[in-house]
Order: structure tokens, then C-alpha cells, then sequence
DNA sequence: TTTATTTGTGACAATAGTTGTCACTATTAT
DNA sequence: ATAATAGTGACAACTATTGTCACAAATAAA
């Protein structure tokens, strides 16, 4: 074996290990320990954070920042994976946004001046439209955190009521219209809720001794799942026109409610928490002409009473 | 200099210059010209696309698929860029869909085991949601390609009174709420105007003559820009509380006329052109109790003529 | 057709880099 | 005190790389 692809084997392998020896490692590649010891000194000048203990059980450790054997993207790749990046330039306060970063610059470093040149011209040609929002999301890294290890959160809310505070084990965290959720088990409410992240004021690991949960089987995917289960439902249906199949197909809550025709016109049927009825008038309200609510009749009645409303406000 | 530092220059050297001779780089590298050859044939086993001429004039050339030398990212560097392009899996048709792909799975081949179990655990639990559409736009590449090189596209655009046939130059393509738009210089209307991507039925590269425009000052960017320029135009002033506020705050048009108090609650102020007041009736009755108009006069005669037609529709 | 310019190949001596062995040191838990 | 670990320097043996040389092949231009 080549000591370039020894090299590159080499780092794989650490990067695997735990903790090794140079026993083992000498074994394991067929050299001499003291080869070994010449390659470990190679990688930790090439940046690979390697740490030893002398001593029995002692040995060598790769600390957390590893380092990926190099990769030959070809530049085509590396546009690629720039506008991915670029695309999510509109969030702030994303948990990996210096990462990002830094990658993308290694990547610039080893770009030709033409391929340069060709992504500054395409940031001009292409975006992803995100709205914009004044809100704040400090707290994202803690809860992404929190969801992967099952870690229950201390965070201060804010909602109609005031700011109080809760214990979460967050589920998972989603961006949807330029905003960030958290749909979280709520240690209060004893209840899956889902939380507004701008409307967090604070977060911090609970050390109160709460034992959390065990939520492996629950995330973002099985979304039924998330809601509320203890609560009154009602039968909703809605005729829509084209254009109101158009604006339904883009609302996170109707996409599972919503029928086609082949003619482009389609309904939308199904079961809704009775406590949505407000949302839901107001919804309809804004679709107009593109869509007649059925029933249920509470919905029909709400609806009138907000038409009436903004009648008398209008003159 | 030793060998792989070499080689690692070699390969940025090749990928930067379009046409270079043996001895050329024999000089620049103070190594021989056999040492050259030599270090070619090893970049060409590495898959750098390297092709040949012989006799004067000779030499050679990288074809178009090139190869940045490699580079070593950290692991957390690796995940930063997963969840970019994980973040725009939503969006079918996308140009770069497959080298995205292929660059994520070098990748993971390089990654150790551990951290691929934590990318597919955070699969789980960050997302970013985009509308899911039925519509599709597998013309997005032409049209990128357009606008990058100034170039003039034949297209089939459906509208309202049917399908017609158009020249047009891209100025760029964007993703908003699920749908891509490609503002564009239009020979036909001789004006910038907005297409929406779902709508071009067909697209190519046009073979009839047509000297493209100087656009190159004109980008996604200046996009106050891209409105088109004669038509009349109106004074908008709304009142709008909180919860107004953060959904015009959302909105792509009326971003840059909201203006905020400090207790939340703000106002939307500004000129807007007269066909657009259907447009804004809808929007401002979907705002319901969170909005309301104050002029012009023609906008709360649209509204009223809305919610009357409603009133009636509801019984 | 000839000439000059380019890539290309193989061989080999000289040079540079790598490896394994050896002897020894230092640290640390048991 | 012992055993197990990382660690260092030196050097002969071995391997890889380099430059020189002689020659071959292809090609455009004069």
C-alpha cells in the first residue's frame, strides 16, 4: 500500500475508533509501530486534532472536531452545494451557519477565477424568495439539541397571556414562511404543543432533574401525530375553484384535506378541531369567491358574523 | 517542494489556465519536463480530464468537467452542508439536483459512522417546509442558463386567454411559497414582466435572430426594477395591528411600505398601481379585523362589493 | 517535402524519501 | 516494582522520484 492512500485509510480509521493504540493500528495496516507513529505526527500536521495518553489504558484519542479525509468534488458539485448554502442565506440564526460558512470559503479558495466569476454572476440569477421577518430566534441550537438527545428544556414563553415559564423536550424544530416552530412535549400541559420560536425568551438545559421522555418514535415526519388529542372535532367541507385548490396546496394544515377534480377545481373535506373555527373563518374569508364552506354550520355562522363586522367598519 | 504539495498546485494551475504546454509548466514549477508528463499522467489517473494535441500549437487543455483538488472539511463543515441541501429537497426541477446528489454522497462515504447516524437522527428533526405543489417547471435550467448569458428564449406561456408563443429574456428565476417566477424582458410586450414558471409550456433556445438586450445591469436584486413602468398608479394607506403587521411582514409586495410603532401595531403606506386594487380587496379581506383601509376610495368600494357578494353567497 | 514544435516512451544513474530495527526514555495504573 | 502505553533518535536497507538521454510520433506552417 501506498503511503498517500495509507494516509487517507489512516484518517478514516481514526475517525472511527473511539481510541486506539499504536499497536493496534500497526497490526491492523501491516507496518511497524514506528511508522505508525511517523503517520499519527503526518495527520496532526495536516490539522487532524490528535490527542494521546501515556500510560497503561492510555493511548490515542481524535478530540471532537474531526477532520474528513480530503474529497475531489468536481466543480459542478461545488456550484451545487454553493446555492444550497446561498439558499438559506435569508435565515439567521441557523445552527450551522458558521460551518456553512467556512466551508464555502474552502471551496472559493480552490476555485479557478472563471468558476468564481460564473457563481457572483448566478447569485444575481437565482434566489429563494424567503419573507422576510423582524423576529428573533436565538435559542434554535439549543432546541435541535434538545430534540436529537431527548433533553428536556427550561424555556420562558410568551404568549396572549403573558411570558411564563415551561419545561419542553422538543420533538424537532421547522421553518415554514420565513418563521421557526418547535412542536414540543409540554411538561405543563402534558401535551404535545407546538411553540413559536420568536415567542421563546429563553432556553437553557433543565437541571431540575426532570426526566425526560422517551420521544424516539415521535418527529417531524409523523405529523398527525403532533397534534392536540383531547379536544372537541367537527366535519368540514369547502368547494373550491381553481385558483382556491392553488392557495390550499400551499397551507401546511389543508394539503392533507384537500381533492382534485380533473377539471382543476377540487374540495377540501374533512375533520377539524372545533376551536379552529375562528382561523377557519378568517381563512375562508380571505379566499373569497374561491371557496363556499358547506358545513359545519358554526363555521357558516362565524363567517357571516366577520363579513357583518367588516361591513359596518367599511360604511 | 514535495511531491503532493505539487500536484495539489498542479491541479489548480491546470484547472485555472485553458491551454498550457509541458514546458510551460516544466519552467513555472522548476521541475523537468519528463517530471511533468509524469505528474499529468498521475492527475489523469486521479480523473482530472485532461486532453492532448501534438505538433506546433499543440499542447494541453482541461475539458469542461474539472476537478478541484481535494479538500479537507470538517466533519461539522460536512453536516453544515447535508442540511443546505437537505433543505431544498422539496424543490423538484432544480438545476444542480444531481450534482447536489452526488456530492452528498462522497460525503458520506467519508464520513465515520457515527456522524451519518446523527445526520439521519437530524433528518428527523430539523426541516424546513416548503409548500408541497402539484405544478411543475422543468424548464428552470434553460432559463437560468438565459439569464446568465443574456441569451433570448423561445416560449409557450399559458394565460388567462390561452397559450401563446413568446420571445423572451430571462433577467432570473425564483423560488417563492412553492412556485418558481422568472421576471424577464418580454419582445412581445416590450416590458419586463413576471412569468410564473408553472405556466411556460415549452421552452428553447431561440434560432430566429433576435439580438438580445444589455440586461446586465438589471438582477434579481434591483428588483423595484423589474415592475413594469407605464401604468397608473394610486396612494394605499391601511391601518394595521400586531398581528396585521406580522403578515404583511410576510408579503413579497407590501415589505417595503410597512412601517412599525413600537407597540407592535404599524401601517402600510405607499403607491400601488390601479389593476392591482382586485388584488389588494382580496388581501385586505383576508386580513379581516387586523387591517383596515383608509384610501383610496376605489379599493373600499372593492372590498365592500366583495363582502356583499359574500353576504350573499353565505345566505 | 522539410522543418520546427509539440507530446510521448523507456531506460538508468543519481537523489530523495520511507521503513523497520534497535536502543533507550518517560508516563501511568495497578 | 511491573507492565503497558506513547515517545525519540539514529541508521542501514529499501523504495520512490527525478533529470538526462535517446528516440518516436504527430502536426501545422513554410
Amino acid at each position: 500500500m501506498s503511503k498517500p492512500k495509507r494516509l487517507m485509510e489512516l484518517m478514516m480509521t481514526v475517525n472511527r475508533k473511539k481510541k486506539f493504540t499504536v499497536k493496534e493500528l500497526a497490526s491492523e495496516f501491516d507496518v511497524s509501530t514506528r511508522t505508525i507513529l511517523r503517520d499519527l505526527q503526518e495527520l496532526s500536521e495536516l490539522g487532524v486534532p490528535l490527542y494521546s495518553e501515556v500510560g497503561p489504558h492510555g493511548g490515542y484519542q481524535v478530540l471532537n472536531e474531526r477532520i474528513l479525509p480530503p474529497i475531489a468534488f468536481t466543480e459542478e458539485e461545488a456550484v451545487a452545494i454553493f446555492f444550497a448554502c446561498h439558499a438559506l442565506r435569508h435565515y439567521a440564526y441557523l445552527p450551522f451557519e458558521t460551518e456553512s460558512s467556512s466551508a464555502l470559503n474552502k471551496f472559493y479558495f480552490y476555485m479557478s477565477g472563471d468558476v468564481r466569476d460564473r457563481i457572483d454572476e448566478m447569485k444575481n440569477r437565482i434566489d429563494f424568495v424567503i419573507p422576510s421577518r423582524q423576529a428573533k430566534f436565538p435559542y434554535l441550537s439549543i432546541l435541535l439539541d434538545g430534540a436529537i438527545r431527548q433533553k428536556v428544556i427550561r424555556i420562558e414563553y410568551e404568549s396572549r397571556e403573558g411570558v411564563s415559564a415551561r419545561l419542553i423536550q422538543p420533538v424537532g424544530i421547522y421553518a415554514s414562511s420565513g418563521l421557526w416552530y418547535c412542536p414540543a412535549y409540554c411538561f405543563l400541559r402534558e401535551d404535545i404543543r407546538l411553540f413559536r420560536c420568536d415567542r421563546i425568551k429563553s432556553a437553557a438545559e433543565d437541571t431540575s432533574g426532570t426526566h425526560p421522555l422517551d420521544l424516539r418514535n415521535l418527529h417531524l415526519g409523523n405529523r398527525e401525530a403532533l397534534l392536540p388529542s383531547e379536544q372537541e372535532f367537527t366535519s368540514l367541507y369547502a368547494e373550491l375553484s381553481e385558483e382556491g385548490v392553488h392557495r390550499c396546496e400551499a397551507e401546511y394544515w389543508s394539503a392533507t384535506k384537500l381533492h382534485r377534480r380533473e377539471d382543476g377545481t377540487g374540495w377540501l373535506e374533512g375533520s377539524m378541531p372545533k376551536r379552529d373555527i375562528p382561523f377557519l373563518a378568517q381563512f375562508f374569508i380571505g379566499l373569497g369567491a374561491d371557496a363556499t364552506v358547506k358545513y359545519p354550520p358554526e363555521l357558516i355562522d362565524d363567517i357571516k358574523r366577520r363579513l357583518t363586522e367588516m361591513m359596518a367598519r367599511y360604511g
